[in-house]
DNA sequence: ACCCAGGCGGGCG
DNA sequence: CGCCCGCATGGG
């Protein structure tokens, strides 16, 4: 049993993040549970919100775990170890991001296997978030590789050298389409000749240099894999959501560069911009903020 | 029918 | 450097 302050795992599940991909959630009245596979084992999360804003988490796994790394496994998964009431405080500089922070209180920037991040955020671009949701589900479904779980033998997620020996077209049966040949190289070169684990240790700008040189990794999709694959915080993914609401709220309602809404992000929450974007995303997804002129899937 | 989706690479000036 | 284009596919 875990007790957490400033923590709400609907927000943290529902923003747009791997797990949003790839796991499933379920409320009963007041109780939460989440569920979702690794390449050890299975894990099974249960939540409940108490009195003094303290959430109880407990959970359940199968695999090869120890329970010290289990434990390990869902603090990092929900981002249990950030401090929030620091992190708040040194993004909170101006009321737009200060209503986001107050209407989505808890939602954390969860931490994710580098190579499933990869992964997932490859298949995001120019895609929605449910069809997203659609093509990593059917890609671990076609792995042949599982673990055992309560309810029999799961498929994980495929590994790079399992992406990399499908074909093109496999992948895009997938529903992956035109980024079916990004799913392939990418794989490629992360199974034999890119090694992700080493930009654990980087700085965020040396890391991302190096991600960028992967075929189908442009600026979004680098600092998406950083934030939530490595837990680089100063990361500020720029996608058509964040872009429009920069715009509107700190560019004047004009058209701003992606190199301009990179220094704005810089100069306003350096060490945290992440977090600062991650509020501002899913509050204009949620129409909290923003002119709120489209509908949320 | 038309528009959009957590963008990217390539080609151009 | 900035700008413009095409791109698979499915849902509103």
């Amino acid at each position: 049993m875990i007790k957490v302050r400033d923590f709400d795992l609907k927000l943290s599940f529902e923003s747009g993040q791997p797990l949003t991909f790839y796991g499933d959630y379920s409320r009963n009245g007041n109780l939460e549970t989440l569920s979702y596979v690794t390449q050890q084992g299975a894990i099974s999360i249960s939540c409940t919100k108490g009195k003094g804003g303290f959430s109880s988490i407990s959970y359940d796994y199968t695999g090869n775990y120890t329970d010290r790394e289990a434990e390990k496994e869902v603090v990092c998964r929900l981002g249990l170890d950030h401090r929030m009431e620091s992190i708040y405080a040194s993004i909170n500089t101006d009321m737009h991001i200060g209503n986001a922070i107050k209407s989505l209180h808890g939602m954390r920037i969860t931490g994710n296997e580098p190579w499933e991040a990869t992964l997932c955020f490859v298949t995001s671009q120019f895609n929605n978030i449910k069809r997203i949701r659609g093509i990593v589900k059917s890609m671990i479904s076609k792995n042949d590789y599982g673990v055992e779980t309560e309810e029999g033998e799961a498929s994980i997620f495929p590994s790079p050298e399992a992406v990399s020996r499908m074909s093109i077209s496999e992948l895009a049966r997938s529903g992956a389409g035109f980024r079916a040949k990004y799913l392939k190289s990418v794989a490629e070169e992360c199974a034999y000749s890119f090694d992700l684990s080493k930009l654990r240790n980087k700085k965020y700008s040396e890391a991302k240099e190096q991600l960028l040189q992967l075929d189908g990794v442009g600026d979004k999709v680098a600092d998406c894999i950083l934030l939530y694959g490595y837990g680089k915080f100063e990361a500020f993914p720029i996608d058509t959501w964040i872009k429009r609401t920069m715009e509107q709220l700190y560019f004047n309602g004009k058209q701003a560069s992606i190199r301009r809404i990179h220094e704005m992000a810089e100069e306003n929450w350096g060490p945290y911009a992440g977090y600062a974007q991650q509020y501002l995303f899913h509050a204009a997804r949620l129409k909290m903020i923003g002119a709120g002129k489209h509908v949320v899937r």
